[in-house]
DNA sequence: AGCTCAACCTGCTGGC
DNA sequence: TGCCAGCAGGTTGAGC
């Protein structure tokens, strides 16, 4: 159940094993994903070789085709690198069959997933495509940091929280991660962010920063089980310090963590240290 | 323009 | 044990 963190997990689990792959065939078995699939999809990526494999806040970009497969694990999605023939489970969706008798597998539950093409190559793709061309910043790149979180917010009266998940202002910040993050900052979620000053901006970047790349190290620990054919995804415990944990002490001063919903999000926090 | 809410879908958990 | 309500890590689009 993917973040940013578990998307380029992901990204770099399954980029060497489809690097200079051909794909020889496009199995749909359920084309009903947040987007369907596109029924002449299939056609026009049997036999085309794969490019370059990138990331763009949770989508997944492939070039291929003279294009590019633009690619959404949702809420539940995952993908594995499979034996072609080994038997779908339930709700594996889509394979990309190789030509080495293996197969990109797309698993998903919800199907809040999305598997699209476009006929820009990803470099363009992110720049003019609809799903793309409004994201804002990357959070590890190097042009987010506390001046564009501060000058985004002026004019805006919404939770922070509400905010730093909002992709348009920063990719990425997933509810896990809002929380977490906001705890480390020492901000209150429900603060309204005009009302955020510059200095916990600032704070708030870093942490963000953080506790993305503090996950995508953890992360990196199940990249060895990742393309095992009997392996499955697992999603790593994680050292979460609020998220989850209502009711118990907070780690900084023991405080009973507090539970509300904040823009239909459940959100954790502790009363004492943030405000 | 900014904000809130509902919707998309399945599976799991907790309460009765 | 079974049933049912409620909730889940994302994102879009309608309506105010």
């Amino acid at each position: 159940m993917p973040e940013l963190p578990e998307v380029e997990t992901t990204l770099r689990g399954i980029r060497p094993h489809l690097a200079g792959q051909r794909i020889e065939a496009m199995v749909v078995r359920d084309p009903r994903l947040r987007l369907p699939i596109p029924p002449d999809l299939p056609a026009r990526l049997a036999g085309a070789l794969i490019g370059p494999l990138s990331r763009r806040a949770k989508y997944l970009l492939m070039e291929v085709a003279g294009g590019s497969l633009i690619l959404h694990l949702g809420m539940s999605g995952s993908l594995r690198v499979v034996a072609a023939q080994a038997p779908p489970m339930k709700h594996d969706h889509v394979d990309l069959v190789l030509t080495d008798g293996r197969a990109l597998r797309f698993h998903d539950p919800r199907r809040f997933g999305l598997m699209i093409w476009t006929p820009d190559p990803p470099a363009v793709a992110v720049s003019r495509h609809p799903l793309l061309c409004d994201l804002g910043p990357e959070p590890l790149e190097d042009d987010f940091d506390g001046d564009h979180l501060y000058r985004a917010s002026r004019g805006r009266r919404v939770a922070v929280k509400s905010f730093v998940m909002d992709a348009a202002v920063v990719v990425g910040v997933g509810n896990i991660y809002a929380s977490e993050s906001l705890f480390l900052a020492g901000i209150h979620p429900a603060r309204a962010c005009h009302r955020v000053a510059a200095v916990r901006y600032q704070r708030l970047a870093e942490t963000i920063r953080t506790v993305l790349n503090a996950s995508i190290v953890q992360g990196g620990t199940t990249l060895r089980n990742f393309v095992q054919e009997d392996g499955n995804p697992g999603y790593f415990a994680r050292s979460l310090r609020v998220y989850g944990r209502t009711g118990q002490p907070c780690l900084n001063c023991g405080t009973r963590l507090q539970e509300r919903r904040i823009g239909q999000r459940s959100s954790f926090y502790c009363p004492s240290c943030q405000h």
